[in-house]
DNA sequence: CGACAGCGTGAGAGCGCTCCCACCGGATCT
DNA sequence: AGATCCGGTGGGAGCGCTCTCACGCTGTCG
């Protein structure tokens, strides 16, 4: 009687992965036990685990991360979010070292970076409601000028967030780790001063970064410091033909500027090529300065002396911090700050310029 | 005699997300409606649309993507691999471009993308049981030298792959997207040819990489089409100060040299500095090439003449290609191969050097 | 006027996993 | 001696979702 005719399985019989199931009944043991022995083996028997690790290399058994995540309520993955629409700003050096410093600080762990990038502002709420969704235990921000409101949406979400960069509303209650752009800012002031200059310009970065604010409250300390005036300041957007533009700007200015700090290197390049342009020597009648050693400062045709800042360890620092966040939650650390040196470079030193060597 | 003591939940009452129960509850259908509307609503009535319409909005639902992943079998993320141990590579604006190029087609899908970089060989094996877990749809390898195994595994899981970079082996069955590497050498060869150098050489990348293969397979041909010798070619590893060593050999080996073409710009500037140190003027007494128009082209001491390549279209197209892939299993289409220009600056011009102006 | 599409719907199974609970047997305590 | 504990184990529920299937219900045809 049993003439019903063979229905078509649910499934295609393609051969699938093996699961939990397979593979205790492989080992020996009940579900139970094999998912123990899977995750980290506390009150499994030596004889049942090492059954449950043959079997695995057997099997080539590999756990479902779907069903796992699905009752655990957690995806062993991590969100970076960088809030830039721009390709221009993805090329920066800046986001391939942030993104090598996480994966560095995941290793050994299982968890899986994804990328989020908003392009437009249309994608942020998709975005945000991505990272509500629980679909990450965590999330990067960079952050820049247009993170004030992922800091904030983020912070009510709970979701353990790490900022890289400090966020320009710190009001609430938020972690992040930064460079000390006060004491790179300093730090520039400093070594213009100390060679010498007296007249020192800056061209600083946008007014709605934190970055590019810290720079500049650095640089007139420094000024400050060193008994100078506090000069002229121009703000620029971190291009370097935005840079040139105001370079030209602060030269009708102050023509008798003996010193300039830009607040980028790229910055820096647009400013040297202002300088030439005006017929001005680099470092013979302006000393010139960058900051973040980004590949340029070496490459430009003044190499360019700037201010470096450890980066990597940075980035290694906020994957550390959003792990450790994510174990056990609530314990808001304190932010970190990583101090900033100073490279010296052709642009500052008082021996002719050597870009015209080869003339 | 229920006298049973409240037992503890299971789950702590931590207000979780709502589930598709609830929101057909809130919607007045049952759950089976409720999925089939949230799914693009076939074969729901307008009305049963509506209502969960609103109770999605009203409720903040957000579908658990671990339960939905579980029984459909797709993770609606992809992979990333980049087979690269060194920052110095991921450095390169090339990842960049490739990130934003992926991202810019997964936009209107919900389609994550997840970064796999394997640093060590160790993390290799760990990468490729990682992408045969199931826990992608797909991926995108950025295939260089040692992308070789990756290749033929990866096709042999059968998981949807395309690659960025003709694979060294294409023995078997893989889809991948280029550039025309053969034109863009034919390119330098011509141009330096018809700016009339006669002693030309190369600084060609490493033998075991296919892009470096190409464009001095392209190069030589295009010598050969000019009519003029096939010269001096040394190899380098793509970065600068390799590139700088082989051009020493080069001048040693030709000091009769008038023309060079370096494979990337990186290297380029390496020979630049060479041939400074040599006392050449660039491009009076050599011209230089260079490839990839990366943004050191633009800001070397002498810019550079280069070879331009569509990478982000590439990079879309790589992401479609996946994605209808993924949606269509079994239709390998055909490679595609984006054509490059040159870019002409001034270490090819006939003029004077301008590199010299500020002297 | 009965048969039969076809559409919209709801019940229910089950994806692969973790975790709670109950159980068992041997060691330890009173 | 019995009571208690505790390491190791298996049964079973259930995470939130999709998808098959069966069930009305209206409309159309023989």
């Amino acid at each position: 009687m049993k003439t019903s005719p063979p229905r078509p399985l649910r499934q295609a019989p393609v051969r699938s992965s093996p699961t939990l199931e397979d593979l205790a009944v492989a080992a020996g043991v009940s579900r139970s036990t094999a998912s123990r022995a899977i995750n980290g083996g506390d009150r499994v028997s030596p004889e049942a685990q090492a059954a449950v690790d043959r079997a695995v290399v057997a099997l080539g058994y590999i756990p479902n991360r779907a069903a796992r995540s699905l009752v655990t309520r957690r995806t062993s993955s991590i969100a970076l979010v960088i809030p830039e629409p721009d390709v221009r700003v993805m090329m920066d050096p800046f986001f391939a070292v942030v993104i090598t410093g996480i994966t560095e600080a995941l290793r050994e762990t299982d968890v899986q970076l994804v990328l989020l990038m908003s392009r437009t502002d249309d994608d942020s709420s998709r975005t945000l409601r991505y990272l509500r969704g629980g679909h990450v235990d965590g999330a990067i921000v960079v952050s820049h000028h247009k993170a004030d409101s992922w800091a904030r949406s983020l912070a009510e979400t709970g979701l353990p967030t790490i900022f890289i960069g400090r966020p320009w509303d710190t009001t609430f209650d938020v972690t992040y780790v930064d460079t000390d752009n006060v004491g790179g800012g300093r730090l520039a002031a400093q070594h213009l001063a100390g060679i010498g200059r007296r007249r020192l310009a800056t061209v600083a970065g946008p007014a709605d970064m934190t970055a590019a604010v810290d720079r500049l409250r650095g640089w007139k300390a420094g000024l400050a410091e060193a008994g100078l005036p506090e000069g002229p300041v121009v703000h620029a957007d971190f291009t370097t033909d935005g840079a040139a533009a105001a370079a030209r700007r602060l030269l009708a200015e102050d023509p008798d500027i003996d010193g300039i700090f830009a607040a980028s290197d790229l910055m820096a390049l647009g400013v040297l090529e202002a300088l030439h342009a005006a017929g001005r020597t680099v470092p013979g009648d302006v000393a010139l300065m960058g900051y973040d050693n980004h590949a340029v400062a070496e490459t430009a045709a003044t190499p360019l002396t700037t201010i470096t800042q450890p980066m990597v360890e940075m980035a290694v620092k906020a994957g550390t911090m959003l792990l450790e966040e994510i174990e056990a939650p609530g314990s808001h650390p304190e932010p970190v700050i990583y101090s900033t040196e100073l490279v010296e470079r052709a642009s500052t030193s008082v021996a002719p310029t050597a870009s015209a060597a080869n003339a």
